[in-house]
DNA sequence: GTCTATACGCCGATAGAC
DNA sequence: GTCTATCGGCGTATAGAC
């Protein structure tokens, strides 16, 4: 998986073919519910052994997939955040890029929002020690800092904004919401920032 | 498992301390990492057939947990309904029984907020389409009518408030808010408010 | 590097004694 | 109703030919 700024790009080749059937799989049944012959027959190859050319185990190609996913994002973060001045413009822009993740690479933000990752990556960090939350809550700092966001903790105004961001995402990939999540961004953007906003 | 008003009781007996140790195993190392064999020994029975003499399957354990908790959510909502009025105290009321539960009962806030409950129990219905929840977005449409909350779509307004309520409860449950789930309570109810409240 | 074939363990579930 | 014992199957992983 080739990661590339403000988006997530698949490459060719049989180790990413491998990695991409393995994450429509896991969001569609689950970890536990895709057995590598689910795997081996998404890709078009004829034997498991085959697909331990590229991965060790299993769980080896979740965590692949865990990390790549987590270091685009962090990357990403790092370019919204030399690109925009104001922690409310950063912010923004992060809401942009989670709501055009979720119509053009849904089963991304799926195994994001939705999977219980820590039931089949054990020893994964949780979220909120990985880099991309952690510089997303160095931005809440900054804007209270700034006095552009009121003053709270960084962690319940993380918590409380991006609460509303992610439910309203995990419920339009989950259909609750009918609409593509585009539909809703600009009102869900509203009532997001208006959970920190100094008035 | 008794179900009583504002509260999920535990009854005594082999079954439900069945049900009691499967949910405490389910909500810490996942469904499909609990064996048959772990649920025995936290029991304290000898035997994994005993088990299968109150349960036809490992999932009809998970099955039970899931229509308790929902039931119990229900009842209580219904006896909140009868207690209050206004859709907004209905709500705070709710709220309170939330936040109450995550101290109380955090195993069963975990098992409705944190697991993928479709992954083992793929025929249970979404969320929304659950007694509970329906029951909640129509307090939230007589909010509507009744010109206390702003003028949005229920579901919109159901996937913004309880955005800010569910990620408070679940990053308490966590750890990430380090806190009792209590001390953010009146704080996050009035942000949660805000977000559908008519100004 | 991809294939065939298979080993091996674990777990859900059952049969039947007590 | 709880126990002993065991079956059958699935799924991960490996060994080794092509």
């Amino acid at each position: 998986m080739d990661q590339e700024i403000e988006n997530i790009q698949i490459k060719s080749g049989v180790q990413d073919e491998i990695l991409l059937a393995a994450l429509k799989l896991f969001v569609e049944k689950g970890y536990f519910n895709t057995s590598l012959i689910d795997i081996k027959e998404a890709v078009g190859i004829k034997t498991t052994g085959t697909i331990y050319q590229h991965f060790k185990t299993k769980q080896m190609i979740a965590a692949q997939l865990h990390a790549n996913i987590l270091d685009s994002l962090s990357i990403s973060i790092d370019d919204i955040r030399r690109k925009n001045e104001k922690p409310s413009e950063q912010l923004r822009a992060i809401v942009d890029l989670l709501f055009k993740l979720t119509d053009d690479a849904p089963d991304v933000m799926r195994f994001l929002l939705i999977l219980n990752v820590k039931e089949f990556l054990p020893e994964a960090k949780p979220l909120h020690e990985t880099a991309a939350i952690i510089k997303i809550i160095r931005i809440i700092e900054a804007g209270i800092k700034a006095g552009e966001i009121r003053n709270t903790t960084p962690q319940l105004g993380y918590t409380h904004f991006f609460g509303v961001i992610d439910n309203t995402l995990r419920l339009a990939l989950t259909g609750f919401l009918d609409r593509k999540a585009e539909s809703y961004q600009s009102q869900t953007w509203l009532t997001a920032w208006n959970t920190i906003v100094k008035k």
